[in-house]
DNA sequence: AGGTATTTGTTCAGCGATTGAATTATTTGC
DNA sequence: GCAAATAATTCAATCGCTGAACAAATACCT
């Protein structure tokens, strides 16, 4: 969003440091090649001395660490590069999903450092006994992750549904659940992250808002802003401007799949009518394709649809096609109205993409008015289904490198 | 948007004195009752010494002025209520649009001072003609602010269209122009303003984006988020997040006039098919009601309309209400994308509001998935046509109150 | 091989801005 | 008229950044 500096309090001695220690930290976090402490002065404008007394800060809080420097032509004392600790503060980032639960640890660098996936229908169980075996999956993580050095600064869930500020799940359809509190139900279990000034111990959020995140990982580091659409059973969307997510006024942005692509069409759920999931979402693609969706898992549905369009057969390509000319209407609408250049297909939409983007491309081509001055780029993710959970521990991270002050202060 | 503070450069010493100067203002300029220092010190939590000496800086650059207190009962030496200067800064606003240049001066506190319409179809006119006239206005509204003790400190133009970050208007269609590159065009004319770092001499943008941020100073102080929707020829959007504009990658969001609402329905001018545009546009509207557009003025049109409806005219009726449908259909697709809690209808809209509400909440009453649990609010605008102008003239305050050391520093 | 230029990183006095306590100023209530 | 209460200012102490001088480590040149 527009940087109209909204200064959230007092700007005390300290916060001199805060701000810089999250400026260093973040151009190491940015940078190509690990930076010498004289390139980080002249990038951010402090004199060599500052940068040399906030280094030795997140050198002793774990943050960065000292590596082999870029090799540098010339004469000169040889610099000592700096990169993101590959010990210290870590993100825990959970997901619970129809059929399956998802654990992983990721650290400061987003590489993933932990990953167990459980499958098991968790349709038929209580969110609380579903809770609890995720639970167990993370406390085995956690001790994964201390043998590495790693320590869990704070969790995040991921749940395909409508969550609430405070961590209410409103209401998960495919999952069963309604008005299921988690963090009370997870504040049963002893805790499973250190307490860390500026982290929550645990955010809930919706599963196509943190894949939306995951994405932003696997991308070279540094701010973007695309639209990520999750199509699974219903279709969800993670709108990402310059990095950071956006939430709405109540968490409940990205609601896609009911935007209407043929407002007098086939009757929804939701209570609308033609509405975009009725096109493009899971179901509608598979039985248009004239498989019969049976009890196959969501995953296999999917590949059976992108194996059968492999071969040409000519049902399937009419499904998709029909299928990605819904989703360009839908996504045409959204890039007109947010003046986005990215649109990435995650979720059950990654294997399908490359008979989607065609059919996208041409309704953005054909209906969006800037596209003439300024390409809109279509792909698939780089993530496979874990991309909720690896958002979810990224978001903890970005947020320890956002503001490490608070990782280091903690002890206080 | 979420807070994930993006520091933008070096914090040094000053940095300190920047962000509390632009701390104790925007409390200054929020606060419903004067305040005195020692409300400023327990609302921002810094300490008496500090807020006299910031207020000390803010009084000598005529950004506050003291008042007569906020009387209180009980004992003790009276308080000095500070409140933002009636002298000083403030915003130039220009606009041009179809049938009239508008000019207005807009003080810290966001009253408008001056104010000139001049009426006349600017579609004949060469673009540098047109903006030598504005360029006239502008001058004499100069002159009248500096007997009011104002000094210009920048200006903001609204233009029907879609605009460049360099200030370059690549297509105004009602308009007729096409890459006029406005800075340039104003450069040629001596300067209307002073030179204030932070605050850029001349900021062009789309006459819906600034019409949203003007409905933003007629509103109670303090942040909000809502949709702003300019009916006119075309139909403009503007997104207000949390105070702010949302202006997307490239400055061109808000194009909702070409949101599908009939994909496969009429063809628009934009390539696409079924817009918005072809079924709530002002022309559409006039149209469905059974009258000749002919050549009347864009207001006039729509004062017709209002007349026609007013006095139970069936057709008028019918229209009406088809154009809510199609905007409500709309609406509630960004209303589920972006989970805003308010829809403002302004421009040509905010006179047929009494009409166009009901259908538009119930497209969103059916289609928005979230309306159960939280209401969404349609209103009309409260600002007249000079929506824009007030926009565009409070955008340069706000970003003075927002960063005020340069305001300051002006002379160094 | 030795000296010089060059670049990196550290040390240290100086300075600006905030803090916290003491001080002054001004009114109400008894 | 005096005590209590609240507002605002003054001043030494402290914290963190700056700028310049200095130490460290290497490449290049003769």
């Amino acid at each position: 969003m527009s940087p109209t500096h909204a200064p959230a309090g007092a700007a005390r001695q300290g916060s001199l440091r805060e701000l810089n220690l999250a400026l260093v930290l973040g151009r190491i976090a940015a940078a190509e090649r690990p930076p010498s402490r004289a390139d980080l002065a002249t990038a951010t404008g402090l004199t060599r001395a500052t940068v040399s007394a906030v280094v030795e800060d997140l050198l002793a809080g774990q943050l960065v660490s000292e590596a082999d420097p870029a090799p540098r032509a010339g004469a000169g004392r040889p610099a000592r590069g700096l990169v993101l600790a590959d010990q210290g503060p870590a993100g825990l980032g959970l997901e619970v999903n129809v059929d399956y639960l998802t654990v992983c640890v990721v650290d400061l660098a987003g590489q993933v450092r932990h990953r167990t996936v459980h499958r098991a229908d968790l349709r038929p169980v209580a969110p609380a006994d579903a809770l609890a075996r995720l639970v167990d999956l993370a406390r085995q993580a956690r001790a994964d992750a201390a043998r590495q050095g790693l320590t869990l600064a704070g969790a995040a869930l991921a749940v395909p549904g409508l969550v609430d500020d405070a961590g209410l799940v409103r209401l998960a359809p495919n999952l069963g659940w309604r008005d299921v509190a988690v963090p009370e139900l997870l504040s049963r279990h002893p805790p499973l992250t250190e307490q860390v000034p500026g982290i929550p111990a645990l955010v809930v959020d919706n599963e196509a808002n943190l894949a939306a995140l995951g994405e932003l990982h696997s991308r070279p580091p540094g701010p973007a802003s695309f639209l990520h659409i999750s199509g699974e059973v219903g279709i969800g969307a993670g709108i990402v401007l310059d990095g950071a997510l956006f939430r709405g006024v109540r968490g409940w942005s990205g609601e896609i799949g009911h935007l209407p692509v043929h407002p007098e069409g086939r009757p929804c759920r939701c209570g609308g009518q033609g509405c975009l999931e009725q096109y493009a979402g899971q179901e509608a693609i598979v039985a248009g394709a004239g498989l019969v969706r049976a009890e196959l898992p969501a995953d296999t549905a999917t590949a059976r649809l992108a194996e059968l369009a492999e071969a040409g057969d000519p049902d399937a390509l009419r499904a998709l096609h029909d299928a990605g000319t819904a989703l360009g209407v839908a996504v045409a609408g959204v890039v007109n109205l947010l003046d986005l250049d990215t649109v990435v297909l995650g979720g059950g939409y990654a294997p399908l993409a490359p008979w989607l983007c065609p059919p996208v491309l041409a309704e953005i081509a054909a209906r969006v008015l800037t596209a003439a001055w300024s390409p809109v780029t279509v792909r698939p993710s780089t993530l496979g289904p874990e991309a909720a959970a690896v958002g979810a521990a990224g978001s903890v991270v970005r947020r320890i490198v956002a503001r490490p002050a608070g990782w280091l202060n903690r002890s206080g």
